[in-house]
DNA sequence: ATTCAATGGTTATAGTATACTATTACTGTT
DNA sequence: AACAGTAATAGTATACTATAACCATTGAAT
């Protein structure tokens, strides 16, 4: 399966094999797509491997950039129709704060997730942490507030930059 | 003071007396400006204004075609060169998950908080829950991240939307 | 008065996202 | 084969959000 599992993802290590999260990734996304009936086309597919590219968010036009030197007559929608299904399969989020797009680590199921981003290196690591999805509840339900969607995501410097910066 | 001496904040009560509401953001920024020894101009004070027309976050662009009509050639720099600096001040925050702006609660110290957006009406609440903060420091400081801002914004339905609506 | 930094005016451009219309490719039906 | 229905993609234009660059003015401090 995918590479997340686990209850509380990582930031990815620094010599790891990021081919393999890409290939994970990506056959990840065939079983899923596959077994919900829907078609992960050539086009989203390779729209899914651009947003894989590394574990910073990338934006859409800077996919689109990429897409263009293969893709003659890609435009904007391409890109944001690719994004747009993607997005509803829980493939990739979106990181409100950046205009931007990441690979989701653990689309199996629906989830919401917090996101903490690296400001050095640009990496974004995707938490799932009931801690804070139950603090938030609470806070919203003492108010009657229906919670729908939620956007939970801090910046700042990971471990790895935090040591290697001053 | 200001309107938001609250621990937690609330959403504004339907018939309450939003000129008031006005009136002390107003006040509260000039007096915060003159103990800083900042300008609020006469420009900065207006674009304040308008963001506190409603409770519910403005847009850049909103503020803009408003300023228009009383101020001949008001142009994007205008407004978000006094955004930014109510932004600096502490007097406005910004929405990521909406690309707008809305006054803050309790701009007498800097916070970090927490939005609860209304999907119906469009108002915004500002929280500032230790609870949240402290989930998320936690969550955070596990991994080692060291984190320099927050995003928390949470879209949904308020107590009385909720009720109105089915 | 002189000076310098802060403020605002003006024009242009960059960056992000969607609306709208048309076409293609695949499906099953007649 | 001809047809209709559907999903996906193409193509064009436009809306919306934000900043760059350069210049004129203001206003507080010396
Ligand atoms: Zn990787
Ligand atoms: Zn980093
Ligand atoms: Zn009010
Ligand atoms: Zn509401």
């Amino acid at each position: 399966m995918g590479k997340g599992n686990d209850h509380k993802a990582r930031f990815a290590e620094d010599g790891h094999d990021h081919r393999r999260c890409i290939a994970e990734a990506l056959e990840t996304a065939d079983a899923l797509c596959a077994r919900r009936g829907v078609r992960l086309t050539k086009l989203r597919r390779r729209v899914l491997e651009l947003v894989w590219t590394s574990h910073a968010p990338i934006g859409a036009y800077d996919v689109l950039r990429r897409l263009s030197q293969e893709h003659d007559g890609a435009a904007p929608p391409t890109v944001y129709r690719a994004l747009d299904f993607l997005r509803e399969q829980g493939l990739v989020h979106r990181i409100e704060s950046l205009n931007a797009f990441v690979g989701c680590a653990d689309p199996a199921e629906a989830h919401t997730s917090q996101f903490l981003i690296c400001q050095d290196c640009g990496a974004a690591a995707e938490l799932q942490d009931p801690a804070i999805n139950r603090a938030l509840a609470r806070s919203a339900g003492s108010l009657g507030f229906l919670v729908k969607d939620k956007t939970v995501e801090l910046r700042g410097l990971c471990a790895h930059c935090r040591e290697s910066g001053a």
